[in-house]
DNA sequence: CATCTATGATTGATCGGCCA
DNA sequence: CTGGCCGATCAATCATAGAT
């Protein structure tokens, strides 16, 4: 029907080995940011993902409404009001942009029976 | 955890499974792919209308399927002979009709 | 009915590409 | 060359639907 322009399927017929392609090797690097919670053990590579509190995804929320981008200053702010790094906060509210845009276009085409593009 | 936190925020998560024939669709693309199972945004709009489903929700299937294919390959390798068998099937019907309409107009 | 597993969704963070 | 943003994806986790 709709193949790729230049992807046809796997041209593997014989039996139905399941090889083990490049995307399966894919390791994405821990973490840099987040706390290891200075155990005493320096250079350990925290591979936890943060967990942001009530407290702290309300403030950002807050901040969000306010403003869809941070400026350098507000951004240093608000990491040390609410004792994250810049980059969680730079990240969050890239984030939060990107789920943004998400809900718009999901909000604007739920029942689209449009049989006129064909 | 104790906690119950957000029972507002978490209770779009009242999530419906997709059909038998959504995820039909979706594993045959899968598998007929498995060499790089990332359908571009054009290929992924196609399946959502297939499955009667919205493109986040193509994007969800695929990121849970692919991780954890990888995760435990072993534990899909009964569904990815299945599909795998599917498809040829499919394939060869293709072929027979191309032959086919080959034959009947040939220059 | 309790318990274990399969699965859709969420989200902090990474990867590669683009650009001012 | 550098840093922020975008778009896609990863990876771990949440909460529920379904199987046992």
């Amino acid at each position: 029907e709709e193949q790729d322009p230049a992807c046809p399927p796997e041209p593997c017929p014989s039996a139905s080995a399941a090889q083990t392609f490049e995307w399966m090797r894919v390791k994405r690097n821990p973490p840099k940011t987040g706390k290891t919670a200075e155990l005493g053990l320096l250079g350990q590579p925290n591979a936890i993902r943060t967990n942001f509190s009530t407290k702290q995804l309300t403030e950002l929320e807050k901040e969000f409404h306010f403003n869809k981008y941070l400026t350098r200053a507000r951004r240093v702010e608000i990491a040390a009001t609410l004792e994250l790094n810049e980059t969680q906060v730079k990240i969050w509210f890239q984030n939060r942009r990107m789920k943004q845009k998400k809900r718009e276009k999901e909000g604007l085409a739920p029942a689209a029976a449009s049989r006129a593009a064909k | 955890v104790m906690i119950l936190r957000s029972r507002f925020l978490d209770a779009r998560r009242k999530r419906r499974n997709f059909s038998k024939q959504a995820t039909e669709i979706l594993n045959e693309y899968f598998y007929s792919h498995l060499s790089n199972p990332y359908p571009s945004e054009e290929a992924k709009e196609e399946l959502a209308k297939k499955c009667s489903i919205t493109v986040s929700q193509v994007s969800n299937w695929f990121g849970n399927k692919r991780i954890r294919y990888k995760k435990n390959i072993g534990k899909f390798q009964e569904e990815a002979n299945l599909y795998a068998a599917k498809t040829a099937v499919t394939a060869a019907h293709a072929v027979a009709a191309a032959v086919q309409n080959n034959q009947t107009n040939s220059p």
